[in-house]
DNA sequence: GCAAATTTGTTCGTATGTATT
DNA sequence: CAATACATACGAACAAATTTG
Protein backbone atom coordinates (compact mmCIF):
# COMPACT_ATOMS: atom_id res chain seq x y z
CA UNK A 1 0.00 0.00 0.00
CA UNK A 2 1.10 3.64 -0.49
CA UNK A 3 -1.23 5.16 2.04
CA UNK A 4 1.06 7.90 3.92
CA UNK A 5 3.44 6.60 7.20
CA UNK A 6 1.24 8.49 9.67
CA UNK A 7 -2.11 6.75 8.60
CA UNK A 8 -0.33 3.27 8.01
CA UNK A 9 0.74 3.88 12.21
CA UNK A 10 -2.99 4.76 12.61
CA UNK A 11 -4.86 2.28 10.83
CA UNK A 12 -2.36 -0.50 12.77
CA UNK A 13 -2.90 1.43 16.15
CA UNK A 14 -6.90 1.47 15.44
CA UNK A 15 -6.89 -2.35 14.53
CA UNK A 16 -5.49 -3.22 17.17
CA UNK A 17 -8.05 -0.84 19.19
CA UNK A 18 -11.07 -2.33 17.37
CA UNK A 19 -10.14 -5.91 17.73
CA UNK A 20 -9.49 -5.82 21.46
CA UNK A 21 -6.09 -5.76 21.30
CA UNK A 22 -5.86 -2.25 22.70
CA UNK A 23 -9.00 -2.43 25.99
CA UNK A 24 -10.46 0.59 26.64
CA UNK A 25 -8.90 3.07 28.89
CA UNK A 26 -5.49 1.27 27.93
CA UNK A 27 -2.51 3.37 27.32
CA UNK A 28 -0.84 2.85 24.14
CA UNK A 29 2.83 3.84 24.31
CA UNK A 30 4.18 6.74 24.52
CA UNK A 31 5.00 8.85 21.87
CA UNK A 32 8.90 7.73 21.98
CA UNK A 33 8.17 4.43 21.73
CA UNK A 34 5.94 4.58 19.10
CA UNK A 35 8.52 6.58 17.66
CA UNK A 36 10.91 3.55 17.86
CA UNK A 37 8.64 0.77 16.97
CA UNK A 38 7.33 2.02 13.78
CA UNK A 39 10.79 3.70 13.04
CA UNK A 40 9.12 6.89 12.29
CA UNK A 41 9.81 10.80 13.85
CA UNK A 42 7.99 12.10 16.53
CA UNK A 43 5.92 14.51 14.65
CA UNK A 44 4.64 11.71 12.21
CA UNK A 45 3.92 9.56 15.15
CA UNK A 46 1.99 12.62 16.36
CA UNK A 47 -0.06 12.85 13.08
CA UNK A 48 -1.14 9.34 13.41
CA UNK A 49 -2.13 10.16 16.98
CA UNK A 50 -4.07 13.20 16.12
CA UNK A 51 -5.89 10.92 13.24
CA UNK A 52 -7.13 8.88 15.76
CA UNK A 53 -8.34 11.26 18.00
CA UNK A 54 -10.05 13.05 15.47
CA UNK A 55 -11.95 9.80 14.92
CA UNK A 56 -12.79 9.41 18.68
CA UNK A 57 -10.73 6.38 19.21
CA UNK A 58 -8.01 7.88 21.68
CA UNK A 59 -7.60 11.08 23.83
CA UNK A 60 -3.93 12.30 24.51
CA UNK A 61 -3.26 13.79 28.58
CA UNK A 62 -0.38 15.97 28.72
CA UNK A 63 1.91 14.81 30.94
CA UNK A 64 0.48 10.95 30.81
CA UNK A 65 0.27 9.64 27.72
CA UNK A 66 -2.34 8.87 24.83
CA UNK A 67 -5.18 6.28 26.25
CA UNK A 68 -8.06 4.76 24.25
CA UNK A 69 -11.19 6.44 24.97
CA UNK A 70 -13.67 5.08 27.50
CA UNK A 71 -17.06 4.84 26.12
CA UNK A 72 -19.46 6.85 28.14
CA UNK A 73 -22.85 4.88 29.07
CA UNK A 74 -25.39 6.77 27.11
CA UNK A 75 -28.43 8.35 27.99
CA UNK A 76 -31.41 7.28 25.86
CA UNK A 77 -34.39 10.30 25.33
CA UNK A 78 -37.71 8.85 23.77
CA UNK A 79 -38.84 11.66 21.75
CA UNK A 80 -42.47 10.57 20.91
CA UNK A 81 -45.19 11.10 23.31
CA UNK A 82 -45.23 9.07 26.87
CA UNK A 83 -48.72 7.79 26.74
CA UNK A 84 -48.86 7.69 30.31
CA UNK A 85 -48.37 11.40 30.91
CA UNK A 86 -48.89 12.81 27.34
CA UNK A 87 -46.01 14.89 27.54
CA UNK A 88 -43.52 14.82 24.92
CA UNK A 89 -40.00 12.99 25.69
CA UNK A 90 -37.21 15.38 26.91
CA UNK A 91 -39.48 17.84 28.41
CA UNK A 92 -40.04 19.60 31.50
CA UNK A 93 -40.93 17.10 34.53
CA UNK A 94 -40.17 14.02 31.91
CA UNK A 95 -36.77 14.68 31.94
CA UNK A 96 -36.60 14.33 35.39
CA UNK A 97 -38.88 10.83 35.89
CA UNK A 98 -37.15 9.60 32.48
CA UNK A 99 -33.75 9.86 34.04
CA UNK A 100 -34.64 8.13 37.52
CA UNK A 101 -36.33 5.68 35.91
CA UNK A 102 -32.94 4.29 34.79
CA UNK A 103 -31.65 4.42 37.91
CA UNK A 104 -29.70 7.39 37.59
CA UNK A 105 -29.26 10.97 38.73
CA UNK A 106 -30.98 13.59 37.12
CA UNK A 107 -29.96 17.40 38.34
CA UNK A 108 -30.67 21.04 36.87
CA UNK A 109 -29.24 24.60 37.03
CA UNK A 110 -31.40 27.38 37.90
CA UNK A 111 -33.50 28.60 35.42
CA UNK A 112 -32.42 31.76 33.91
CA UNK A 113 -35.63 33.73 31.79
CA UNK A 114 -35.00 36.42 29.41
CA UNK A 115 -37.02 38.96 27.06
CA UNK A 116 -35.40 38.68 24.09
CA UNK A 117 -35.99 40.09 19.86
CA UNK A 118 -36.21 36.13 18.29
CA UNK A 119 -33.65 35.28 16.04
CA UNK A 120 -33.79 33.93 12.69
CA UNK A 121 -33.61 30.63 13.67
CA UNK A 122 -35.81 31.04 16.80
CA UNK A 123 -38.64 32.99 14.54
CA UNK A 124 -38.16 30.27 12.41
CA UNK A 125 -39.15 27.60 14.41
CA UNK A 126 -42.07 29.90 16.34
CA UNK A 127 -43.42 30.37 12.54
CA UNK A 128 -43.19 34.20 13.51
CA UNK A 129 -40.61 37.28 11.76
CA UNK A 130 -37.36 37.41 13.30
CA UNK A 131 -37.00 40.40 15.79
CA UNK A 132 -40.68 40.11 17.43
CA UNK A 133 -40.56 39.92 21.21
CA UNK A 134 -40.22 36.45 23.17
CA UNK A 135 -39.50 35.06 26.29
CA UNK A 136 -36.52 32.51 26.76
CA UNK A 137 -36.03 30.36 29.45
CA UNK A 138 -32.81 28.17 30.01
CA UNK A 139 -31.62 25.72 32.00
CA UNK A 140 -28.84 23.20 31.98
CA UNK A 141 -28.90 19.43 32.79
CA UNK A 142 -26.89 17.13 33.95
CA UNK A 143 -26.95 13.28 34.91
CA UNK A 144 -25.16 11.63 37.21
CA UNK A 145 -23.40 15.09 37.75
CA UNK A 146 -21.78 15.32 34.31
CA UNK A 147 -23.29 18.24 31.69
CA UNK A 148 -25.98 16.36 29.94
CA UNK A 149 -27.97 18.85 27.91
CA UNK A 150 -28.91 22.32 27.24
CA UNK A 151 -32.41 23.32 26.82
CA UNK A 152 -33.99 26.56 26.17
CA UNK A 153 -37.83 27.31 25.28
CA UNK A 154 -39.32 30.23 23.22
CA UNK A 155 -42.60 31.36 24.16
CA UNK A 156 -44.45 34.40 22.23
CA UNK A 157 -44.28 37.87 24.39
CA UNK A 158 -48.41 37.62 23.63
CA UNK A 159 -48.86 34.59 25.85
CA UNK A 160 -47.65 36.65 28.74
CA UNK A 161 -49.23 39.81 27.69
CA UNK A 162 -52.72 37.89 27.77
CA UNK A 163 -52.13 36.57 31.17
CA UNK A 164 -49.72 33.55 31.73
CA UNK A 165 -47.62 36.20 33.54
CA UNK A 166 -45.53 33.18 34.81
CA UNK A 167 -43.76 32.34 31.85
CA UNK A 168 -42.21 35.57 32.75
CA UNK A 169 -41.00 34.57 36.62
CA UNK A 170 -37.42 32.55 37.11
CA UNK A 171 -39.19 30.53 38.76
CA UNK A 172 -40.19 26.60 37.88
CA UNK A 173 -43.84 26.38 36.93
CA UNK A 174 -44.48 22.90 38.53
CA UNK A 175 -47.05 21.49 36.96
CA UNK A 176 -45.36 22.03 33.47
CA UNK A 177 -46.12 25.02 30.89
CA UNK A 178 -47.90 23.18 29.20
CA UNK A 179 -50.15 22.31 31.78
CA UNK A 180 -50.01 25.87 32.76
CA UNK A 181 -50.91 27.65 29.44
CA UNK A 182 -54.02 25.09 29.24
CA UNK A 183 -55.36 26.42 32.81
CA UNK A 184 -54.16 30.44 31.72
CA UNK A 185 -55.11 30.68 28.45
CA UNK A 186 -57.37 27.93 28.06
CA UNK A 187 -54.43 26.75 25.01
CA UNK A 188 -53.97 23.09 24.41
CA UNK A 189 -50.89 21.75 23.31
CA UNK A 190 -52.31 18.96 20.00
CA UNK A 191 -48.78 18.29 18.91
CA UNK A 192 -45.48 19.20 18.29
CA UNK A 193 -42.55 18.23 15.80
CA UNK A 194 -38.93 17.90 16.43
CA UNK A 195 -36.60 18.73 13.79
CA UNK A 196 -33.10 16.95 14.37
CA UNK A 197 -29.93 18.30 13.16
CA UNK A 198 -26.08 17.76 14.23
CA UNK A 199 -23.48 20.06 14.23
CA UNK A 200 -20.20 21.05 15.83
CA UNK A 201 -20.39 23.13 19.35
CA UNK A 202 -19.87 26.36 19.40
CA UNK A 203 -17.46 27.93 22.07
CA UNK A 204 -20.10 27.89 25.24
CA UNK A 205 -21.86 24.52 24.36
CA UNK A 206 -17.86 22.99 24.24
CA UNK A 207 -17.06 24.52 27.52
CA UNK A 208 -20.04 23.46 29.05
CA UNK A 209 -20.08 19.74 28.45
CA UNK A 210 -16.46 19.91 28.60
CA UNK A 211 -15.99 18.94 24.90
CA UNK A 212 -13.00 18.91 23.19
CA UNK A 213 -12.66 22.85 21.44
CA UNK A 214 -12.14 21.44 18.08
CA UNK A 215 -14.91 20.34 17.16
CA UNK A 216 -14.60 16.43 17.06
CA UNK A 217 -17.23 15.31 19.27
CA UNK A 218 -20.73 16.56 17.59
CA UNK A 219 -23.94 18.00 19.48
CA UNK A 220 -27.57 17.34 18.33
CA UNK A 221 -29.64 20.23 18.21
CA UNK A 222 -33.44 19.00 18.48
CA UNK A 223 -35.49 21.85 17.91
CA UNK A 224 -39.52 20.88 19.18
CA UNK A 225 -42.05 23.28 18.09
CA UNK A 226 -45.24 23.00 19.36
CA UNK A 227 -48.98 23.77 18.39
CA UNK A 228 -52.54 23.96 19.60
CA UNK A 229 -54.92 22.86 17.96
CA UNK A 230 -55.40 25.45 15.47
CA UNK A 231 -51.90 25.08 13.79
CA UNK A 232 -50.76 27.95 15.81
CA UNK A 233 -46.81 27.47 17.37
CA UNK A 234 -47.31 27.78 21.15
CA UNK A 235 -43.58 27.17 21.89
CA UNK A 236 -40.29 26.36 20.57
CA UNK A 237 -37.73 24.27 22.73
CA UNK A 238 -34.33 24.19 21.66
CA UNK A 239 -31.96 21.42 23.14
CA UNK A 240 -28.42 20.68 22.58
CA UNK A 241 -27.13 17.36 23.75
CA UNK A 242 -23.51 16.26 23.22
CA UNK A 243 -23.53 13.09 20.38
CA UNK A 244 -20.71 11.05 22.66
CA UNK A 245 -23.22 10.31 25.33
CA UNK A 246 -27.03 10.84 24.00
CA UNK A 247 -28.90 8.34 21.84
CA UNK A 248 -32.72 9.01 20.59
CA UNK A 249 -35.59 6.71 20.73
CA UNK A 250 -38.82 7.14 18.67
CA UNK A 251 -41.72 4.94 19.33
CA UNK A 252 -44.50 4.68 16.11
CA UNK A 253 -47.80 2.80 16.64
CA UNK A 254 -47.33 -0.47 18.74
CA UNK A 255 -44.28 -1.47 20.16
CA UNK A 256 -43.45 -3.32 23.47
CA UNK A 257 -42.41 -1.69 26.04
CA UNK A 258 -39.51 -0.13 26.44
CA UNK A 259 -35.82 -1.02 25.56
CA UNK A 260 -33.74 -4.24 26.48
CA UNK A 261 -31.15 -3.33 23.80
CA UNK A 262 -27.64 -3.57 24.19
CA UNK A 263 -25.69 -0.94 21.76
CA UNK A 264 -22.95 -3.82 19.67
CA UNK A 265 -19.50 -3.10 20.06
CA UNK A 266 -17.53 -0.52 19.02
CA UNK A 267 -16.67 -1.65 15.27
CA UNK A 268 -17.99 -1.62 11.27
CA UNK B 1 -4.85 36.29 26.37
CA UNK B 2 -2.80 33.10 26.14
CA UNK B 3 -3.99 30.93 23.91
CA UNK B 4 -1.90 29.32 21.56
CA UNK B 5 -0.67 31.29 18.26
CA UNK B 6 -2.35 28.48 15.94
CA UNK B 7 -5.73 29.19 18.06
CA UNK B 8 -5.90 32.71 17.72
CA UNK B 9 -4.96 32.56 13.90
CA UNK B 10 -7.50 30.31 13.73
CA UNK B 11 -10.51 32.43 15.74
CA UNK B 12 -9.54 35.04 13.75
CA UNK B 13 -10.53 33.52 10.42
CA UNK B 14 -13.39 32.16 11.93
CA UNK B 15 -14.65 35.35 13.15
CA UNK B 16 -13.93 36.59 9.48
CA UNK B 17 -15.75 33.41 8.15
CA UNK B 18 -18.78 33.88 10.80
CA UNK B 19 -19.48 37.37 10.09
CA UNK B 20 -19.51 36.68 6.51
CA UNK B 21 -16.20 38.89 5.40
CA UNK B 22 -15.22 35.40 4.04
CA UNK B 23 -17.78 33.99 2.36
CA UNK B 24 -19.07 30.47 1.36
CA UNK B 25 -17.21 28.99 -1.01
CA UNK B 26 -14.38 32.04 -1.07
CA UNK B 27 -10.83 31.44 -0.73
CA UNK B 28 -8.82 32.26 1.82
CA UNK B 29 -5.31 33.47 1.21
CA UNK B 30 -2.62 31.02 0.41
CA UNK B 31 -0.03 29.65 3.46
CA UNK B 32 2.50 31.47 2.17
CA UNK B 33 0.13 34.31 2.51
CA UNK B 34 -1.49 34.04 5.77
CA UNK B 35 1.97 32.74 6.91
CA UNK B 36 3.24 36.53 6.20
CA UNK B 37 0.00 38.23 7.32
CA UNK B 38 0.25 36.49 10.70
CA UNK B 39 3.86 36.27 10.89
CA UNK B 40 3.91 32.81 11.82
CA UNK B 41 5.86 29.64 10.60
CA UNK B 42 3.99 27.65 7.76
CA UNK B 43 3.77 25.02 10.17
CA UNK B 44 1.15 27.15 12.71
CA UNK B 45 -0.32 28.42 10.16
CA UNK B 46 -1.29 25.08 8.77
CA UNK B 47 -2.02 23.77 12.74
CA UNK B 48 -4.85 27.07 12.39
CA UNK B 49 -6.00 25.39 8.94
CA UNK B 50 -6.72 21.93 10.15
CA UNK B 51 -8.25 23.31 13.45
CA UNK B 52 -11.20 25.07 10.87
CA UNK B 53 -11.08 21.78 9.31
CA UNK B 54 -11.93 19.94 12.07
CA UNK B 55 -14.91 22.30 12.77
CA UNK B 56 -16.13 21.84 9.51
CA UNK B 57 -15.52 25.82 8.52
CA UNK B 58 -12.73 25.49 5.70
CA UNK B 59 -11.77 22.52 3.28
CA UNK B 60 -8.21 22.59 1.75
CA UNK B 61 -7.86 21.19 -1.90
CA UNK B 62 -4.09 20.34 -3.07
CA UNK B 63 -2.77 22.28 -5.29
CA UNK B 64 -5.54 24.81 -4.92
CA UNK B 65 -6.08 26.26 -1.50
CA UNK B 66 -8.05 26.50 1.21
CA UNK B 67 -11.91 27.47 1.29
CA UNK B 68 -14.89 28.00 3.26
CA UNK B 69 -16.82 25.36 2.68
CA UNK B 70 -20.22 25.36 0.74
CA UNK B 71 -23.20 24.40 2.55
CA UNK B 72 -25.26 21.27 1.66
CA UNK B 73 -28.73 21.90 0.97
CA UNK B 74 -30.01 19.51 3.70
CA UNK B 75 -32.64 16.46 2.56
CA UNK B 76 -35.08 16.14 5.29
CA UNK B 77 -36.62 12.74 6.21
CA UNK B 78 -39.57 12.19 8.26
CA UNK B 79 -39.42 9.46 10.51
CA UNK B 80 -42.61 9.46 11.64
CA UNK B 81 -45.59 7.25 9.98
CA UNK B 82 -46.76 9.09 7.23
CA UNK B 83 -50.87 8.97 7.78
CA UNK B 84 -51.95 8.29 3.91
CA UNK B 85 -49.58 5.48 3.55
CA UNK B 86 -49.12 3.88 6.48
CA UNK B 87 -45.68 3.47 5.86
CA UNK B 88 -42.68 4.66 8.21
CA UNK B 89 -39.98 7.44 7.08
CA UNK B 90 -37.37 6.77 4.88
CA UNK B 91 -38.73 3.61 4.19
CA UNK B 92 -38.97 1.18 1.11
CA UNK B 93 -41.36 3.35 -1.41
CA UNK B 94 -41.70 5.99 0.75
CA UNK B 95 -38.20 6.90 0.19
CA UNK B 96 -38.92 7.70 -3.41
CA UNK B 97 -42.02 9.39 -3.32
CA UNK B 98 -40.58 11.37 -0.25
CA UNK B 99 -37.73 12.68 -1.94
CA UNK B 100 -39.20 13.69 -4.78
CA UNK B 101 -41.67 15.89 -3.48
CA UNK B 102 -39.23 17.73 -2.75
CA UNK B 103 -38.22 18.11 -6.82
CA UNK B 104 -35.16 16.35 -5.84
CA UNK B 105 -34.02 13.44 -7.98
CA UNK B 106 -34.02 10.33 -6.05
CA UNK B 107 -32.62 7.16 -7.39
CA UNK B 108 -31.09 3.63 -5.64
CA UNK B 109 -28.45 0.99 -6.38
CA UNK B 110 -29.47 -2.52 -7.43
CA UNK B 111 -30.13 -4.33 -4.36
CA UNK B 112 -27.91 -6.51 -2.44
CA UNK B 113 -29.56 -9.69 -0.60
CA UNK B 114 -27.27 -11.73 1.79
CA UNK B 115 -27.97 -14.72 3.87
CA UNK B 116 -25.70 -14.05 6.91
CA UNK B 117 -25.31 -14.65 10.55
CA UNK B 118 -26.69 -12.08 12.95
CA UNK B 119 -23.57 -9.91 14.64
CA UNK B 120 -24.25 -9.11 18.14
CA UNK B 121 -25.94 -4.90 16.56
CA UNK B 122 -28.13 -6.89 14.20
CA UNK B 123 -29.14 -9.67 16.83
CA UNK B 124 -30.20 -7.18 19.54
CA UNK B 125 -32.00 -4.56 17.46
CA UNK B 126 -33.72 -8.39 15.86
CA UNK B 127 -34.11 -9.29 19.79
CA UNK B 128 -32.93 -12.40 18.56
CA UNK B 129 -29.41 -14.75 19.72
CA UNK B 130 -25.73 -13.68 18.06
CA UNK B 131 -25.40 -16.06 15.11
CA UNK B 132 -28.97 -16.55 13.94
CA UNK B 133 -29.26 -16.86 10.49
CA UNK B 134 -31.07 -13.45 8.80
CA UNK B 135 -31.93 -12.30 5.50
CA UNK B 136 -29.63 -8.90 4.75
CA UNK B 137 -31.42 -7.14 2.12
CA UNK B 138 -28.78 -3.52 1.64
CA UNK B 139 -29.12 -0.92 -1.28
CA UNK B 140 -27.65 2.10 -1.39
CA UNK B 141 -29.32 5.56 -2.03
CA UNK B 142 -28.75 9.13 -3.65
CA UNK B 143 -30.30 12.54 -4.31
CA UNK B 144 -29.25 14.59 -6.90
CA UNK B 145 -26.75 11.87 -8.02
CA UNK B 146 -24.79 12.31 -4.53
CA UNK B 147 -24.80 8.85 -1.96
CA UNK B 148 -27.76 9.95 0.39
CA UNK B 149 -27.36 7.32 2.53
CA UNK B 150 -27.27 3.12 3.10
CA UNK B 151 -29.87 0.71 4.10
CA UNK B 152 -29.82 -2.51 5.28
CA UNK B 153 -32.78 -4.53 6.13
CA UNK B 154 -32.62 -7.88 8.13
CA UNK B 155 -35.18 -10.09 8.79
CA UNK B 156 -35.11 -13.32 10.33
CA UNK B 157 -34.40 -16.54 8.29
CA UNK B 158 -37.63 -18.31 9.37
CA UNK B 159 -39.81 -15.85 7.69
CA UNK B 160 -38.70 -17.19 4.45
CA UNK B 161 -38.67 -20.65 5.92
CA UNK B 162 -42.49 -20.23 6.26
CA UNK B 163 -43.12 -18.97 3.05
CA UNK B 164 -42.16 -15.56 2.70
CA UNK B 165 -39.74 -16.67 -0.73
CA UNK B 166 -39.47 -13.30 -2.43
CA UNK B 167 -37.35 -12.23 0.86
CA UNK B 168 -34.28 -14.25 -0.66
CA UNK B 169 -34.83 -13.12 -3.79
CA UNK B 170 -32.43 -10.01 -5.17
CA UNK B 171 -35.37 -8.47 -6.61
CA UNK B 172 -37.71 -5.62 -5.34
CA UNK B 173 -40.95 -6.22 -3.93
CA UNK B 174 -42.64 -3.71 -5.33
CA UNK B 175 -45.87 -3.67 -3.23
CA UNK B 176 -43.11 -3.27 -0.12
CA UNK B 177 -42.09 -6.03 2.28
CA UNK B 178 -44.25 -4.82 5.05
CA UNK B 179 -47.00 -5.30 2.51
CA UNK B 180 -45.72 -8.57 1.11
CA UNK B 181 -45.58 -10.01 4.76
CA UNK B 182 -49.18 -8.65 5.10
CA UNK B 183 -50.38 -10.77 2.57
CA UNK B 184 -47.78 -14.09 2.31
CA UNK B 185 -47.74 -14.87 6.07
CA UNK B 186 -50.47 -12.50 7.45
CA UNK B 187 -47.71 -10.61 9.24
CA UNK B 188 -49.17 -7.08 10.25
CA UNK B 189 -46.48 -4.73 11.01
CA UNK B 190 -48.08 -3.10 14.26
CA UNK B 191 -45.62 -0.71 14.87
CA UNK B 192 -41.98 -0.04 14.84
CA UNK B 193 -39.08 1.45 17.52
CA UNK B 194 -36.60 4.20 15.65
CA UNK B 195 -32.66 4.21 17.97
CA UNK B 196 -31.23 7.27 16.33
CA UNK B 197 -27.67 7.38 17.49
CA UNK B 198 -24.39 9.42 15.58
CA UNK B 199 -20.42 8.06 15.08
CA UNK B 200 -17.60 8.85 13.09
CA UNK B 201 -18.00 6.80 9.81
CA UNK B 202 -16.18 4.13 8.75
CA UNK B 203 -13.74 3.36 5.83
CA UNK B 204 -16.46 1.82 4.15
CA UNK B 205 -18.73 4.57 4.68
CA UNK B 206 -16.38 7.65 4.19
CA UNK B 207 -15.60 6.07 0.95
CA UNK B 208 -19.07 5.75 -0.08
CA UNK B 209 -20.19 9.11 0.91
CA UNK B 210 -17.05 10.67 -0.63
CA UNK B 211 -16.64 12.00 3.59
CA UNK B 212 -12.83 12.68 4.78
CA UNK B 213 -11.55 9.89 5.82
CA UNK B 214 -10.78 11.45 9.32
CA UNK B 215 -14.38 11.31 10.91
CA UNK B 216 -14.82 14.98 10.88
CA UNK B 217 -17.97 14.31 9.56
CA UNK B 218 -19.98 12.70 11.79
CA UNK B 219 -23.13 9.91 10.28
CA UNK B 220 -26.25 9.30 11.46
CA UNK B 221 -26.96 5.14 12.40
CA UNK B 222 -30.64 4.50 12.41
CA UNK B 223 -31.86 1.33 13.98
CA UNK B 224 -35.41 0.76 13.43
CA UNK B 225 -37.42 -2.51 14.68
CA UNK B 226 -40.85 -2.99 13.20
CA UNK B 227 -42.86 -5.49 15.34
CA UNK B 228 -45.95 -7.55 14.80
CA UNK B 229 -49.29 -7.07 16.97
CA UNK B 230 -48.11 -10.03 19.42
CA UNK B 231 -44.58 -7.99 19.93
CA UNK B 232 -42.70 -9.44 17.91
CA UNK B 233 -39.80 -8.42 16.15
CA UNK B 234 -40.12 -8.77 12.65
CA UNK B 235 -37.40 -6.63 10.99
CA UNK B 236 -34.52 -4.59 11.62
CA UNK B 237 -33.47 -1.66 9.38
CA UNK B 238 -30.20 -0.40 9.88
CA UNK B 239 -29.97 3.31 8.20
CA UNK B 240 -26.76 5.63 7.76
CA UNK B 241 -26.99 9.06 6.96
CA UNK B 242 -24.02 11.67 6.77
CA UNK B 243 -24.59 14.60 9.41
CA UNK B 244 -23.72 17.03 6.61
CA UNK B 245 -26.83 16.81 4.62
CA UNK B 246 -29.22 15.14 6.32
CA UNK B 247 -31.65 16.17 9.09
CA UNK B 248 -35.00 14.55 10.76
CA UNK B 249 -38.39 15.08 11.35
CA UNK B 250 -40.75 13.42 13.62
CA UNK B 251 -44.29 14.59 14.23
CA UNK B 252 -46.24 13.99 17.02
CA UNK B 253 -50.20 14.14 17.83
CA UNK B 254 -51.72 16.85 15.13
CA UNK B 255 -49.30 19.35 13.68
CA UNK B 256 -49.85 21.27 10.63
CA UNK B 257 -48.84 20.31 7.16
CA UNK B 258 -45.22 20.18 6.62
CA UNK B 259 -42.62 22.54 7.14
CA UNK B 260 -41.87 25.68 5.94
CA UNK B 261 -38.87 26.18 7.72
CA UNK B 262 -35.41 27.68 7.14
CA UNK B 263 -32.67 26.92 9.48
CA UNK B 264 -30.48 29.24 10.49
CA UNK B 265 -27.24 30.85 9.56
CA UNK B 266 -23.77 29.42 10.65
CA UNK B 267 -23.13 30.70 13.79
CA UNK B 268 -23.61 30.10 17.32
C1' DG C 1 0.12 18.19 -24.73
C1' DC C 2 3.90 19.70 -21.90
C1' DA C 3 6.65 22.28 -18.74
C1' DA C 4 6.79 25.60 -15.21
C1' DA C 5 4.84 27.76 -11.36
C1' DT C 6 1.80 27.51 -7.51
C1' DT C 7 -0.24 25.30 -3.62
C1' DT C 8 -1.00 21.86 -0.35
C1' DG C 9 0.71 17.17 1.72
C1' DT C 10 4.21 14.47 4.13
C1' DT C 11 8.31 13.82 6.79
C1' DC C 12 12.18 14.89 9.10
C1' DG C 13 14.89 17.68 12.74
C1' DT C 14 15.15 20.76 16.75
C1' DA C 15 14.03 23.72 20.61
C1' DT C 16 11.22 25.21 24.27
C1' DG C 17 6.86 25.31 27.10
C1' DT C 18 3.45 23.09 30.15
C1' DA C 19 1.20 19.43 32.77
C1' DT C 20 1.61 15.39 35.60
C1' DT C 21 3.87 12.11 38.40
C1' DC D 1 12.78 19.50 42.49
C1' DA D 2 13.48 16.20 38.86
C1' DA D 3 11.84 13.13 35.40
C1' DT D 4 8.47 12.07 32.04
C1' DA D 5 5.16 13.03 28.47
C1' DC D 6 2.54 15.77 25.59
C1' DA D 7 1.94 20.80 23.30
C1' DT D 8 3.58 24.49 20.59
C1' DA D 9 6.57 26.56 17.26
C1' DC D 10 10.13 27.10 14.01
C1' DG D 11 12.88 25.58 9.88
C1' DA D 12 13.72 22.67 5.87
C1' DA D 13 13.21 19.42 2.05
C1' DC D 14 10.74 16.79 -1.14
C1' DA D 15 6.25 14.85 -3.05
C1' DA D 16 1.76 15.26 -5.18
C1' DA D 17 -2.08 17.81 -7.15
C1' DT D 18 -3.60 21.59 -9.83
C1' DT D 19 -3.41 25.58 -12.65
C1' DT D 20 -1.14 28.46 -15.93
C1' DG D 21 1.61 29.77 -19.85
Amino acid sequence: MSNPMYQRIAEDLRAQIESGTLGSGQQLGTEGELQEHYGASRNTVRDAIKWLTNLGLVETRPGQGTFVVQEIDPFVTTLTEDPQSGLGGGEGTSYLSEVSERNREPSVSPLQVEIQEASGEVAAGLWITTGTVVISRHEKRFIDGTPWSMQTSYYPMELADRGAERLRSPRNIREGTVRYLADALNIRQAGYRDWITVRAPNVAEADFFKLPADGRVAVYVIFRTAFDGTGQAIRLTITVYPADRNQFIIDVGKVPDRYQHDTGSREA
